[in-house]
RNA sequence: GGUGAGGUGCCUGAGAGGCCGAAAGGAUCAGUUUGCUAAACUGACGUACGGGCAACUGUACCGAGGGUUCGAAUCCCUCCCUCACCGCCA
């Protein structure tokens, strides 16, 4: 959520950069502009009779202590005046704070002056391929079949158990998810980061700080009964532990990481696109969480970056970086990376990575603040990234490591599988 | 699930209709003292939204929302949460 207070001071700027969005209703802007104009006077007017009533009270508490009961009689008239046009200013007042929060979180975070215009995926800019496609022989399979030929992998089974998009993992199917959950976290402890583990459903509060809700009520899993939400990302409970917390300048940045199952409803996406692993309800996923200076965000955005790289180099899968287009970013984000492996018997890239910077757009809606020792609380920036998400880098190290004597396992993650074909 | 206790500032904790944005202690920060450390002393020390160049100032906030009252941290109602014990259970 964007601060009030900067959209009425950067009114032209606003719109300029949520062009860059492709934003189409720019009249908000303005809406909220003259919302928070009412929402001030208002306040004022309401601060004024409230200050006339408080002095009235006491007044009148000063006199019934002299036992002047006449005088304070006819104050106690005055004051219930006051009292009630307080009272219907103040109904006002929170009639119109609502309207404005309603509109507020309807604007999406402003996109960072290197983030470049566009509307759709097709104008993101490729920053960097890195790797060699492997060439693979013509009976080469795609990743669902190898997972059916080496039974690693039951589609059936899960769809029997829970439905589409819960796959089964057997054997070493299960053990190398366990060894790149371990390989993932192992390097970002080193990197620095410290390893938590939250819960995995979420209340109505933790949503709307990091921005699911109200925006992706129906992206998420919601346990009706309790009122929570299943994740659909560490990023939530891990971003929230954050919430209505003042931190220490000192303190920055804050470095955690988590291993979390994450869940997505993925309401409206069928079809080929989404065969095998390529888009799943129920996946595995270990988040990098950083809570940063603002004057450092961008540095760290960047250290994020190449961090998320350093493990696809390490797993030696051929990658791609694209920096997002203003239409194809996330709502709260400021700008983002995907990083996309390819799968090789696809033909396609696969995105297995978002790192993003959200500046104080989540700050804002979570109180997140850091202090020096001097000064006001300032809102911190937050950034998170995948590294990595599990399905999508299985597909690939299967269809790009397939050989006539199994699918060959990373060198790194040999120590992690602790064996190096699945066959 | 049952019963009981309770939610006050960074923490502990007092306050039980007006003198309370809130005692006291601790923590933290600054200063004095000090060979260093420690201690002692002095002072500062919540957040948000307004107004003001500023000093400063108005309002709101004692779990949340309502109510009573001229006036509520304090009384009443509803909800949420936490803790303890019992039951059930990994």
């Amino acid at each position: 959520m964007l601060q009030v207070s900067y959209i009425r001071e950067n009114r032209d700027k606003v719109l300029e950069r949520l062009a860059v969005r492709n934003f189409k209703q720019p009249e908000l802007v303005n809406e909220i502009i003259s919302l928070d104009e009412e929402r001030r006077s208002t306040q004022s007017t309401l601060d004024a009779i409230a200050a006339q009533a408080n002095a009235s009270a006491k007044q009148i508490g000063e006199l019934m202590r002299q036992g002047q009961k006449e005088q304070a009689e006819q104050i106690k008239s005055e004051a219930t005046n006051l009292r009630e046009q307080s009272k219907s200013l103040s109904e006002k007042l929170s009639v119109i704070e609502e309207q404005l929060q309603l509109k507020l979180v309807l604007l999406p975070n402003l996109p960072h002056t290197s983030v470049p215009k566009g509307v759709s995926a097709d104008d993101n800019q490729v920053a960097l391929e890195y790797g060699e496609k492997p060439s693979l022989q013509a009976n080469a399979l795609p990743h669902w079949e190898l997972a059916t030929k080496y039974d690693i992998i039951d589609f059936e089974l899960g769809n029997k158990i829970a439905g589409a998009g819960f796959p089964v993992y057997k054997g070493k199917g299960a053990k190398l998810q366990r060894a790149l959950i371990n390989f993932f976290l192992d390097n970002a402890e080193k990197a620095g980061y410290r390893e938590m583990q939250p819960p995995i459903v979420v209340n109505e509060d933790s949503g709307f700080g990091t921005g699911q809700l109200p925006d992706k009520e129906g992206q998420m899993y919601h346990v009706g009964i309790d009122n929570l939400y299943l994740i659909p990302t560490a990023e939530v409970p891990v971003t929230n532990l954050y919430r209505d917390v003042i931190v220490k300048e000192e303190e920055l940045p804050i470095m955690n990481c988590a291993y979390t199952p994450c869940f997505r409803r993925e309401a409206g996406s069928y079809g080929a696109h989404v065969r095998g692993l390529n888009r799943l309800h129920q996946f595995d996923k270990v988040e990098i969480v950083q809570v940063a200076h603002p004057d450092k965000s961008y540095e760290i955005l960047e250290q994020m970056s190449s961090y998320v790289q350093s493990l696809l180099q390490a797993l030696e899968l051929p990658y791609r970086v694209l920096s997002l287009c203003g239409g194809d970013m996330g709502f709260t984000s400021a700008k983002t990376y995907d990083m996309e492996v390819w799968c090789a018997a696809q033909a396609r890239w696969l995105e297995v990575s978002s790192v993003s910077n959200f500046e104080t757009y989540q700050a804002n809606r979570l109180k997140l603040r850091f202090k020096g020792k001097e000064g006001k609380p300032q809102l911190a920036h937050t950034l998170n990234g995948s590294a990595l998400a599990l399905p999508r880098i299985v597909a690939s190290l299967l269809e790009n490591n397939q050989t006539e004597k199994g699918i060959k396992i990373p060198a790194v993650l040999v120590p992690y599988t602790r064996f190096e074909y699945i066959d």
